[in-house]
DNA sequence: TAGATTGTTAATCGATTAACAATC
DNA sequence: TAGATTGTTAATCGATTAACAATC
């Protein structure tokens, strides 16, 4: 398989394009052009073929792509049909809003433990999932095969939540924690910092104001 | 000014470099060179002195910079000396989140209104401020001098929100839906898809399991 | 002055776009 | 067959990196 180097951007518009064609599912549309995908999410359509072109051929010349097909064969590319397990460390304000948030569940996702240092809130349940103390994360993340961890703690508590991750055997880490975390290399690490996109509104403004 | 075509990419490393940078001051840091910035961002020297380029010369050859300066400058350039205020639509578990995260307080910005249209939390608060009914939505963008919107409605109502938004004469929006939404080209738009980023790790997992 | 580090130019790398032959 | 649309190659564009003269 030709897996090498798919920029980070194609993998993105691959989620893009699964969500547009579920859409379409939905609407019982059954066969779809390039050009129609691109329009649907903003691209062009030659980005569309290019990006599908990493993965195979998935279409048909002259006709397009059969939507139900494209879609199973993106779900699969993306890892989406099977499940992975997730840890969330950090029960606060963002780690409970992500813990409640049902976006991800039919996509793949299951959160399989929540963990935090604060005994007022340890006990206590969040959409069905107990929240324990941080002591107990090695022995979940081995028993329940959890292979990805979100960091959702306070910045200064962030490299250390990192390196417990690390260690019980995580693969994956979405970091919400605006601190620039060191993990090994066969670590997948991905940030997700909400207030650099808030400041990038805020850069275009400020540009508009001068 | 040579405003013209700044990378996206350099304003993101620029909110992360002043984020380094505020963390350098808290230490009482006083001078940093720009190789210093890089390792503690994990980028390049050369970017980063290239990052800062576009905007003028900060720096002082074979010194480096004043961190307190180049902060300061930082935050000028990202438009965070002065104030914005934000109206989130959509008071749900990504909503109330955001509302109640703390994080873009010193920053900046400052939540002004919050809307929704279930009449069964209209009128309780989120960190002092009052869900309102969305009816209302032109009068506070107008009367708060509301900039900025920020979109945690179900994917279905996304549009028509956006639409609203645009009509009450906001200039940026921060869009959580995972909807491809349509705006006038005046208006700033900044996807922020957490299910995207869940699906990237996923796909990195996927390759790692073949 | 000697050493250090900036600001900037040129070279490299990678991603997007345009174009078109293949083919349904 | 004629029209449409894919898959792919080549051209373009833009961003990153390397290198170094300027200068503190």
């Amino acid at each position: 398989m030709k897996v090498f180097k798919i920029p980070e951007a194609t993998v993105m518009r691959l989620s893009i394009y699964s969500r547009y064609l579920r859409q379409l599912i939905e609407e019982g549309v059954e066969t779809v052009s390039s050009g129609e995908i691109a329009a649907g999410v903003g691209v062009s359509s030659a980005q569309v073929r290019k990006d599908l072109a990493y993965f195979g051929e998935f279409g048909t010349r002259g006709v397009g792509y059969k939507v139900e097909d494209l879609y199973g064969c993106l779900l699969k590319i993306l890892g989406l049909d099977r499940r992975w397990n997730i840890i969330i460390i950090g029960a606060g304000k963002l780690g409970s809003a992500f813990a409640l948030y049902q976006g991800f569940l039919d996509r793949g996702f299951t959160i399989s433990a929540i963990m935090d240092v604060d005994e007022k809130i340890i006990g206590s349940e969040l959409d069905g999932v107990k929240i324990e103390p941080l002591e107990l994360l090695q022995q979940r993340v081995t028993e329940k095969n959890i292979t990805v961890g979100v960091i959702t703690v306070p910045a200064p508590a962030a490299q250390d939540v990192t390196d417990l991750l690390v260690a019980s055997g995580v693969k994956a880490i979405l970091n919400f924690s605006p601190r620039v975390l060191k993990v090994p290399n066969d670590v997948i690490l991905r940030n997700v910092d909400l207030s650099v996109n808030l400041e990038l509104l805020s850069f275009y403004l400020a540009l508009n104001n001068r």
